[in-house]
RNA sequence: UUGGAAGUAGCUCAAUUGGCAGAGCACCGGAUUGUGGCUCCGGCGGUUGGCAGUUCAAAUCUGCUCUUCCAACCCA
């Protein structure tokens, strides 16, 4: 117990730390090349802000939210999604004032869900995430879909299905509602029992349901595509004007819904299909009036989640290979009684920006070397009887096994040498 | 939250009917007392997930619990 982690989280541990790094590094790039820029909120926020921005009727809301009060009685719930804090930091900073746009991402940011953990979902994710605020064009839509398609494929994810769907506005959604009651209210003894919550509460819902008696319910259930109004139905088509120009694939699927309230007019997800079946790596879409409703200026805004973990189990089920640096380009082998000349060796590396090391466990120089071989080491330098004495280090390529000795002084330089020929 | 499967050495897995808990890999050491990858030899390594119960005796049977995986739900 004390030596397990909680349910539903996982430690990254120092060897494969770097499948991280390298996902992250083309995140970072990929946010800057369309000029967002990185934003810290806290891990924490008020309950309040989850309540109001991302719904109350919502599952979220309702019944995964890690929830406690702090020692100043405060109600303080752990992130269960991105966008809300990074709207409150908005609106905080009177980011308003300032030039729009405002493009911001976050990553690597913890996500907590009181879930039932299994393969590809945790109690504690992280996200890559972005907004756009203050953007009511339909080319901040795509622009962000096109983004995320393109990361994941440079990446190397294939059969990525990108889905996209309106969900109207106030003004033509609360019609939508109506048409969609009316038409379910004679079946709703079929429905299932969440179904027929989700009918009260938030009838959208029940489109999603994946319950079969829900969706032979549902097949002929009017399409909110068919009662947008004007402006959303300009928006949308002016969304997928800008995906065809970028010549990416896509399919509108009207079953997309989303579990968060603050959406308008366009959702959006991006699937792909595993042998195992499909995965939402990455979700997202428009969120015209959040900031609006948490007290701010009539705001549109437009963003997107995509789960690291998520990236990474795909590019493990495409065996797709993350190069992995090597520990240490030079290890420093020693005969025990030379144990401060390597050290200053070593140290003497490393002020040169060399990455270098060497033996901490009293192993026998044989063992150094084998210790070397196993680290990665693309060099070794080992200082023996002679070498000690005459004040020089015997430097041994590892993969060549071609062996030269040269002044300590001039180890460094040497090094470089190699390393540069190395490349 | 609901249903199903599983948990034995760091990892992958054995262990007959309830009868001394084992192998491969990994790790450490040796085969040259100044040299790695291959080979050979040796060593370390366990509360059999945990707690209780049945029994002369439990990895094995029973109960509870924890964790993981699968399905449903939901999503990243």
């Amino acid at each position: 117990m004390l030596t397990q982690a909680p349910r539903g989280t996982r430690d990254v541990l120092p060897t494969e730390s770097y499948r991280w790094q390298y996902i992250e590094g083309k995140m970072r790039a990929a946010a800057a090349l369309a000029g967002y820029r990185e934003v810290r909120t806290p891990v924490f926020e008020h309950t309040e802000l989850f309540a109001r921005g991302v719904g109350d009727t919502t599952d979220i809301v309702q019944k995964e939210m890690y929830t406690f009060q702090d020692k100043g009685n405060r109600s303080i719930t752990l992130k269960p999604e991105g966008t809300a804090g990074a709207a409150r930091c908005f609106l905080e900073s009177n980011l308003y004032a300032d030039a729009l746009p405002c493009k911001m991402y976050y990553l690597n940011a913890p996500i907590f869900r009181y879930e039932a953990p299994q393969n590809g979902r945790l109690r504690e994710h992280h996200q890559f995430g972005l907004e756009c605020f203050g953007a009511q064009e339909a080319t901040a839509d795509a622009e962000l879909i096109l983004l995320a398609f393109r990361l994941l494929s440079e990446l190397g994810i294939q059969n990525l299905s990108v889905n996209i769907n309106s969900i109207g506005c106030p003004n033509c959604r609360p019609k939508y509602h109506g048409m969609l009651k009316d038409y379910l209210a004679g079946r709703v003894e079929h429905l299932c029992e969440d179904c027929k919550n989700r009918f009260e509460r938030n009838p959208l819902r029940v489109l999603d349901c994946k319950k079969p008696g829900c969706q032979a319910q549902v097949k002929d259930a009017p399409s909110m595509l068919d009662v947008l109004c004007d402006d959303c139905k300009a928006h949308f088509e002016q969304l997928q004007a800008c995906l065809d120009a970028a010549g990416i694939p896509y399919r509108i699927n009207s079953r997309i819904v989303r579990g968060l309230d603050y959406y308008t007019k366009t959702v959006f997800e991006l699937i792909t299909t595993t042998k195992d079946g499909n995965l939402t790596v990455c979700g997202g879409g428009r969120y015209d009036h959040l900031v609006e409703q948490l007290g701010g200026p009539d705001l549109p805004a437009v963003g997107f989640g995509m789960g690291l973990e998520r990236v990474l189990m795909l590019l493990d089920a495409e065996e797709i290979q993350i190069p992995e640096p090597a520990q240490y380009e030079v290890f420093v082998t020693y005969m025990g009684e030379h144990r401060i000349q390597a050290f200053n060796l070593v140290e003497s590396l490393r002020n040169q920006g060399i990455r270098a090391d060497m033996d901490h466990c009293g192993r026998s120089l044989k063992a150094q070397f084998k210790y070397a071989n196993k680290t990665g080491a693309l060099i070794s330098a080992t200082i023996g009887d002679e070498e000690a004495e005459n004040g020089s280090v015997k430097l041994k390529n590892m993969a060549t096994r071609e062996e030269c000795t040269v002044p300590v002084a001039e180890a460094g330089a040497r090094i470089l040498e190699m390393r540069k020929d190395g490349e």
